[in-house]
RNA sequence: GGCGCUAUCGUCUAGCGGUUAGGACGGAGCCCUCUCAAGGCUUAAACACGGGUUCGAUUCCCGUUAGCGCUACCA
């Protein structure tokens, strides 16, 4: 049997951190056997519908690397893979059910099931299950609105065996009759996914826990069907620091979120994967190929995992670290553009990257943490003049700009050698002209180291601000 | 309330009867050093509780507790 997988989200306008996890492990495992990775669109409920929803999910899970081979715009041999456009798929399968006595239409009104949960009641209580199937008829015939419910079994139990949690047992006097059929004629979720997951030939479905206590309405439908049950695997929730259900309020959940504060799909991955699993080693980095090639549902944890941005930090520095600096820079142009500092070479921008690299927690810090590679500083910190700027600070700077000025070769080699020899000559130690000297060059109190600094600014740029901070920092 | 799931350092986790309970992030300290980082080293920090089973439980079973999830004509 072929591996079957599918991402089946309700399109609510951003892709969750939560659901790019269950994306991403029900894409390894499908890659990892060989098999399909389908993304199906549930937009049963027409009062959550969001405009460009679907776009805005694909795009996102597009740019993670999670790639569909059937869904939306990739049709396979088991289209459509958006819901409401599967109407009379849902209606020929509930028929069915009703014709077979597994499910019975309900004219139950929204008020009377008010009233119901009111007077304590907890679940339905099947008062249209006894309504004659000649006046059911005769009642949706004339058109009065309902539902219609699946027959669940008064006593016994449903077992099932999950993967990720082992064996599952629920009573069936605890199972409510699930709505399948809503009065707008859409399908309920329960119902939607048990065809749609049957008629797609899923093999194995992977979703969140929030699933796990109504699997069993789910087994159920598959036995009246007659259909093969697939391999179910529950899996742990995302948590919130205060372990709640990872949700906004407590920071970002869309991945969209991440994407635009200079967090890479390297890191995004490798992090989420890492929420709920491991390799059971002790390795920590990983690309996406090693991840389908080592990912397995055995070792996936079956408690919930707080989202912890610091550990994210660190992982997507390593990523950084060990990524070329060619492949960082188009990453950071459009923010580089958003500034207005668009205009710098590919080469120079190399330079910039390599010395910044590892002092970058996201990809914006390329731009936001060093204004000084792309202009001149205006303003200097405080600190560092207050500390480093003395009386003597100018005369010193003179001398030391006078002997960059006549250097054959502008590198960071020649630079500091000049730099040593200049303090030498002062018979001052070398960090009298560096603090003041980095100071001058970049505003800043700390950076990448001043001579490496010093080589990709240029002697022009070094010389001319040099200049301007002894006029200006008397 | 009912039903279900879960339970190792603050966090992510390894462990699948006998370990000095390991690693990573974060914290602290030291080293390196022109600053900031990065890196290296060191260090503090955990088996929720109570019963069993067993020669022996972090590990298996049962309770308790706690947390979370579900309990919609939402997914």
């Amino acid at each position: 049997m072929s591996v079957r997988t599918r991402f089946a989200p309700s399109p609510t306008g951003y892709l969750h951190v939560g659901g790019l996890r269950t994306a991403l492990y029900a894409f390894l495992f499908a890659r990892q056997h060989h098999g399909t990775f389908i993304l199906r669109i549930e937009d049963t409920d027409q009062s959550r519908k969001v405009e460009g929803a679907t776009e805005k999910l694909i795009e996102a899970l597009q740019w993670a690397g999670v790639e569909f081979d059937e869904g939306p715009g990739k049709e396979g041999a088991y289209g459509p893979y958006i819901q409401s456009q599967r109407l009379p798929i849902y209606h020929a399968h509930v028929n069915r059910l009703v014709e077979e006595g597994k499910a019975y239409r309900c004219f139950c009104t929204a008020e009377r099931l008010e009233q119901l949960r009111a007077s304590g009641a907890t679940m339905y209580d099947r008062h249209c299950r006894s309504i004659p199937a000649a006046e059911a008829k005769r009642r949706v015939e004339a058109g009065d609105p309902h539902v219609v419910r699946m027959v669940v079994p008064e006593s016994g139990e449903v077992r099932f065996h999950d993967e990720v949690r082992g064996d599952v047992e629920i009573a069936c006097a605890t199972i409510d009759d699930q709505v399948l059929l809503k009065t707008d004629g859409f399908p309920t979720y329960h119902l939607a996914v048990v065809v749609d997951d049957h008629s797609m030939a899923v093999s194995h479905v992977i979703r969140g826990e929030e699933w796990l206590p109504s699997t069993p309405k789910h087994i159920l439908l598959y036995q009246y069907f007659g259909w093969e049950i697939p391999k179910f695997a529950h899996l742990p929730l995302l948590l919130n620091p205060d372990k709640s259900k990872l949700s906004k309020r407590q920071g970002d959940v869309a991945v969209e979120d991440y994407r635009a504060k200079g967090y890479l799909k390297e890191a995004m991955v490798n992090f989420i994967a890492f929420l709920g699993w491991n390799p059971g080693d002790e390795r920590e980095i990983f690309s996406m190929e090693e991840l389908i090639r080592d990912f397995s549902i055995e070792r996936v944890g079956k408690a919930g995992a707080v989202f912890n941005i610091d550990k994210l930090n660190w992982m997507n520095q390593q990523h950084i670290k060990a990524m070329p600096a060619s492949a960082v820079l188009p990453l950071i142009r459009p923010t580089l553009a958003a500034r207005g500092w668009d205009t710098f070479s590919d080469e120079y921008m190399r330079s910039v990257i390599d010395l910044m690299k590892e002092r970058v927690v996201v990809t914006d810090d390329f731009v936001n943490t060093c204004p000084y590679f792309y202009e001149a500083p205006s303003v200097y910190d405080e600190a560092s003049r207050a500390k480093n700027w003395k009386p003597e600070t100018p005369a010193m700077m003179r001398s030391l700009k006078d002997r960059l000025a006549a250097l054959t070769a502008f590198d960071a080699a020649s630079i500091e050698a000049a730099l040593r020899s200049t303090a030498e000559e002062l018979k001052v130690g070398a960090g009298k002209l560096i603090h003041p000297m980095r100071l001058a060059i970049s505003g800043a109190a700390n950076g990448p180291s001043l001579f490496h600094l010093a080589e990709v600014l240029g002697r022009e740029q070094v010389l001319g601000r040099m200049e301007r901070a002894l006029e200006v920092l008397q």
